[in-house]
DNA sequence: AGTCTTGTTCGACT
DNA sequence: CAGTCGAACAAGAC
């Protein structure tokens, strides 16, 4: 499940394996629904002898700057992977879109649920401009993920998860942050105090700059878990909390870690460090 | 064999 | 309008 941390992790990897500069021969599209706003035969022409310029990320979104001004905006979703393989192969069961540059190398997006998506746009604000804050970037402070949560009376974890409000956080770490912030995930935003605002903010920061110094976190070894590039694997999973800890003792104070849904996604959470309303 | 899972969008309700 | 809910997408994991 890639969230922001796994989505940084792959555009370093990509940097790294040198994608930047590389110029497009190609595009081979197997599965049609990969490519939204376009037909693949569309797609693959506006590709055609494109040089890459950038490679940067916005939320979980991957976004590849191409030199004529347009975007490659590539989302993940649950199971897109991306691989960046130095000479051509035969596609593997699972390689939606082949990418060949002139070089010979070749971009693959592999997904085995087949719910990534490509788009191709001239302003990347139209794809990305309904965004929330990056909560990396210094200009996320608590009056800005204040405001977000301002009049809001949605439960707070379902708010998380809405990337209108912050951009880029997912299942694993709403769960992470909440429990670091003693925050009961079915707490309504409006009844937040300003400490809890405070300290959520400083949680949101604090696990997604963990993830993203553990390189992403991959659970487990089943193909529809994260890889970066390459098959690489992330190795935050042994510094999460609650995600997954059904029933082992809460670090902070033993109880153990209970299971719920919570707008219909598994939640964990420590039903004594996260009390539904806070006492006052 | 059947159920669950998961990020996002969308349409139908409340 | 704001928010909630379920559906849809797809296939592996269990």
């Amino acid at each position: 499940m890639p969230e922001l941390p796994e989505v940084e992790t792959v555009v370093r990897d990509l940097r790294d394996h040198g994608l930047e500069k590389a110029r497009i021969l190609s595009a081979d599209i197997r599965w049609p629904r990969i490519i939204e706003g376009m037909s693949p035969s569309s797609f693959a022409r506006a590709l055609r002898g494109r040089t890459i310029t950038r490679l940067s990320r916005r939320g979980k979104y991957i976004v590849v700057s191409l030199d004529d001004g347009q975007h490659l905006l590539i989302h993940l979703r649950m199971t897109g992977k991306l691989h960046y393989i130095p000479a051509k192969h035969d596609p593997g069961k699972h390689d939606q879109v082949v990418i060949t540059m002139v070089d010979g190398h070749q971009l693959l997006f592999n997904d085995t649920r087949k719910f990534g998506r490509l788009r191709l746009t001239r302003d990347a604000d139209k794809g990305l401009g309904h965004l929330g804050p990056e909560p990396l970037e210094d200009t996320f402070t608590v009056s800005v993920l204040q405001q977000q949560l301002q009049g809001k009376s949605r439960m707070i974890k379902p708010l998380l998860l809405d990337q209108n409000c912050v951009a880029g956080l997912g299942n694993i770490y709403v769960d992470e942050a909440l429990w670091q912030a003693k925050i009961h995930p079915e707490r309504h935003a409006n009844t937040l105090t300003k400490a809890e605002m405070k300290k959520l903010h400083q949680a949101i920061r604090t696990v997604l700059q963990q993830g993203v110094e553990n390189c992403g976190t991959t659970l487990g070894t089943g193909q529809t878990n994260f890889y970066s590039v390459a098959g690489r694997r992330g190795h935050n999973a042994d510094a999460l909390k609650v995600f997954r800890r059904t029933g082992e003792p809460c670090p902070r104070c033993s109880t153990p870690i209970v299971r719920t849904v919570v707008g219909q996604r598994g939640t964990h959470f420590c039903p004594t460090c996260q009390r539904p309303l806070s006492a006052y």
